[in-house]
DNA sequence: ATAAATTTTTAGACTTGTCTAATTTTTAAA
DNA sequence: TTTAAAAATTAGACAAGTCTAAAAATTTAT
């Protein structure tokens, strides 16, 4: 069995992979996981020892197919719970996190397996990422974000790449939804701020805003 | 915030000091978390630093009111968690224990409160066990051992005294479930054993699996 | 190609929680 | 009441995980 650190450290290595195909760097873990590269240093050679991870001094970090299968039943673990939160507990998507954070050390199988069903098997999290099946295949729906768009293209929203509260309250503040329509009408070139259509409303929105949310492409 | 291994310490207290009024021993603590008396002693030392328990040299801890409130809080997580495995996830009254132990260090006040609603407040674990509400007050059921029940004597089964998977699985074989009405019809002087009507079915049960069965008093 | 900057690792310290072995205190027994 | 047994505590060690500060390796820039 893993600590809950150990988990994390394999969570953080998975998420940096997805994202190059080059190893992780001990920095960019330091920095995912808000801790010291020392640390991160110290926890690589015991992750490694126990062949979770290659590893080759100052080089960047892989899972092997071990470590990939933990760190991504941690993430399934995670999404599931998050569903479970904002489905049955009236959880907002922005205050799922944490707790979702706790719960996916709990070690049990029957009680993911059995959480799944009760759930009716959901695809994707709140936040509109996928959740893995308990043999950790997952769909991947091609999409763009939300500022790649041109004027008079148009997308469904299905995802956030923030999922900070913050964000994630700001968009419920203007009503932005997974799900919703949107069409891009105007950019503005001072500014990069872009003008959409959403619902039937209008909406000018910020650069830094249309890069956080992921447009599902036809 | 306290550690899972306080917490651990605290409800190991709070449940020792509920079948005595004197202080609880050092031993007793270690018999209960099955580790040493030497751990113990250290423990003991960092809970009375931060106030969570009174504590003199050589004799029994006490809790404090604010060492109460967390052990309580702790007992109500755990207990909320058992109904919630058995009755949405399809667990069994055996299978709950090791998972809830987990599960009850989860730090969430909405959390425990909407699992609560969720559940429907229940008031009873399925063991029989009262879950304390938000304020720590549960309701006592005045109850007796099947064991101190005579011959022509009956009651409702409402509570096991041990919930150890082997006695649990014991009953489920006999098909002996909470609120089954059980008549004691003789009792057999030679190994105390005592013969039992129960939902019209006649059985005869140990002294031992007598002495871990809750029967409600009239 | 060498120096400077960055990244990574190591050395050593600290905390939490545990253990064994030895000692001290309390309790029970003769 | 002195002794023996039981219970509790202390001393010292260890493992996991973290940190700071310093050293080593690598990368970047001139």
């Amino acid at each position: 069995m893993f600590s809950q650190s150990e988990e994390n450290y394999l969570k953080a290595i998975y998420q940096l992979s997805s994202i190059t195909k080059d190893g992780v760097s001990t920095n960019d873990i330091a920095k995912k996981l808000e801790t010291k590269a020392s640390s991160v240093s110290d926890m690589i050679k015991r992750l490694s020892e126990k062949k979770l991870i290659e590893y080759k001094k100052y080089y960047g970090v892989r899972l092997t197919k071990e470590g990939e299968h933990i760190a991504c039943s941690v993430v399934r673990k995670h999404r599931l719970w998050e569903v479970f939160l904002v489905d049955k507990l009236n959880f907002s998507w922005d205050e799922v996190h944490d707790v979702a954070e706790q719960l996916e050390h709990i070690k049990s199988p029957k009680l993911i397996e059995e959480l799944d069903a009760f759930l009716g098997f959901p695809k994707k999290d709140p936040h509109g990422d996928p959740i893995p099946d308990k043999h950790g295949n997952y769909h991947v729906v091609e999409k763009t974000l939300l500022s790649n768009l041109h004027p008079g293209e148009k997308g469904i929203c299905i995802g956030v790449k923030d999922s900070s509260s913050d964000f994630l309250k700001y968009l419920d503040r203007q009503a932005v939804k997974l799900g919703d329509e949107i069409a891009v009408m105007a950019k503005e070139d001072y500014d990069d701020s872009i003008h959409i259509k959403i619902d039937k409303r209008e909406l000018n929105i910020s650069k830094k805003i249309a890069s956080n949310l992921y447009i599902q492409t036809p």
